[in-house]
RNA sequence: GUGGUCGUAGCUCAGCUGGUAGAGCACCGGGUUGUGGUCCCGGGGGUCGCGGGUUCAAGUCCCGUCGGUCACCCCA
């Protein structure tokens, strides 16, 4: 039985999941992104100190568990590879070397109740960069720039990387004259979901704003741009505040190198907000074209705050993909095929039980190249031994013979071929992934 | 965690106001005694998600539960 929020793909999507892991996991490694791997489990105070609601962490525990154990070394299942990451640089703080990059590709947990592209279980794949005291801020433009490489390599849908900047926000409530920044952010966050009247409305009840303020709120909200136009109307909105020169500023610098060096990319989005959790200033989420509706399928942003042990502080900069949802999403519509079902190139036809030691031997010598390979389960009829590899869609079947042949099943083309040599075309080595 | 909605064969679905299950595709076998895909013939498969209730009788009505999905919450 399937378990609510737990999915367990098939090997054809497994695939894919694997051909899409393998392409971020090389352009990481091209970016100098160093390999990392954490523990599942962190201290549950870990966790819930980090802005994470305690109802969406799930909690390990031995089924016999003495109810008298200290509460403080509880362990949960981590929700983000962020937080467990910024523990970790904190804890290893004197064998790391500064500014730390690394990429983060594991399972995370969260106690939601699932929906299509979202899960209890699922895979994200993260990259970071932090360092000690301060982190140069051209790091900020860097995380879109890699993710738009990775995007590029994939059959998928083009998306986009929609930036904002925390400081942008804070500094313009603030020189408005708003107090209660956090919680403006916040219901502006809904903006999508209940439409501005409500949002104004909101602003005027919850955090204080008046009339005119909650308008400018929205106005700020409304702008959005490919290019640096976006700061000269937040300017002619007339707020003004040294945080917001500062974060207009970022926030230019994000988009205007994107726009150089992958133009399209990126859009300033000046209504994204990421919530409340722990991002002080630049933050990023992404849409694929056509499944807007579902959120972001990527996000992160800039934290100067989340790691720190006594006076050091290790400010970061990380983004995200949501592998799992992002593939969720994919696989509903059917927008990703791959060629067969089986990594298997080449189908070694049996034909008789007596033959199997040969076969076996032709198998070993194209596995020796690097072609998959396996032989006919059972000695039957080679009509019934070819429709075993169609089912799979596997490419080639090979007949042993005085010579041997090789038959490409989908053109009916049956040649001499040698098991030294024969080579199969670059495109059926490998299963093809192809977006629909 | 709250609420809505859906759940019949591997897949897509039909089954009217309750009368003890069907189609197409897929799969297996044969026609075709060792080279598939077309065509023809035949076949296997369902505790109608699961549990309980109402009824002479429940796939069909009621309750619960599990799962999908949607909205809220939150977010990848």
């Amino acid at each position: 039985m399937p378990i609510s929020g737990f999915p367990e793909w098939l090997p054809p999507q497994r695939m894919i999941e694997q051909y899409v892991l393998d392409r971020i996991r090389t352009t990481f490694e091209l970016y100098g992104f160093a390999p990392l791997e954490t523990r599942a489990v962190e201290p549950v105070d870990t966790l819930l100190s980090k802005g994470e609601t305690s109802k969406e962490v799930y909690l390990l525990r031995r089924l016999q568990e003495d109810p008298d154990q200290k509460s403080d070394d509880n362990l949960g299942l981590h929700f983000d590879l962020t937080v467990p990451f910024a523990r970790f640089v904190v804890e290893n703080a004197g064998k790391l070397n500064f500014p730390f990059r690394r990429y983060q590709i594991q399972k995370v947990w969260r106690g939601e109740r699932p929906q299509e592209g979202r899960y209890r279980e699922f895979l994200q794949a993260d990259i970071d960069v932090v360092d000690r005291d301060t982190l140069p801020f051209h790091y900020d433009t860097e995380m879109p720039l890699v993710i738009g490489d990775v995007f590029r390599g994939l059959p998928i849908p083009r998306a986009t990387i929609l930036v904002n900047n925390r400081k942008v926000c804070e500094g313009f409530y603030r020189g408005l004259g708003l107090a209660d920044t956090d919680q403006v952010l916040r219901t502006v966050d809904k903006l999508d979901r209940i439409g501005p009247e409500k949002v104004a409305d909101l602003l005027i009840s919850t955090a204080g704003a008046s009339r005119r303020q909650a308008e400018a709120c929205l106005e700020l909200a409304s702008i959005s741009a490919g290019d640096g136009s976006f700061a000269d109307a937040v300017r002619k909105l007339g707020v003004d505040d040294p945080l917001l020169d500062e974060g207009l500023a970022e926030l230019l610098q994000v988009v205007e190198t994107a726009g150089r060096l992958a133009p399209g990319l990126v859009r300033a989005e000046l209504k994204i907000a990421r919530g409340l959790d722990y991002y002080t200033g630049t933050v990023y989420e992404t849409q694929l074209q056509g499944y807007e509706r579902y959120g972001s399928i990527c996000s992160g942003g800039r934290y100067d705050n989340l790691a720190a042990s006594g006076t050091e502080r290790f400010p970061g900069v990380g983004i995200s993909i949501g592998v799992s949802r992002m593939l969720g999403l994919l696989f509903g519509k059917n927008a990703l095929a791959v060629s067969r079902k089986v990594p298997t190139c080449v189908l070694i036809a049996l034909p008789d039980e007596e033959a199997r030691p040969g076969c076996d031997a032709i198998a070993a010598a194209l596995r020796g190249r690097g072609i998959s390979t396996e032989v006919a389960p059972v000695p039957a009829k080679f009509g019934k031994q070819i429709r075993f590899a169609e089912r799979r869609g596997i490419p080639y079947v090979w007949f042993p013979g005085e010579p041997d042949t090789v038959k490409d099943i989908r053109s009916g083309d049956q040649v001499e071929a040698d098991a030294a040599v024969w080579e199969p075309p670059a495109e059926d080595a490998r299963p093809r992934i192809t977006q629909q």
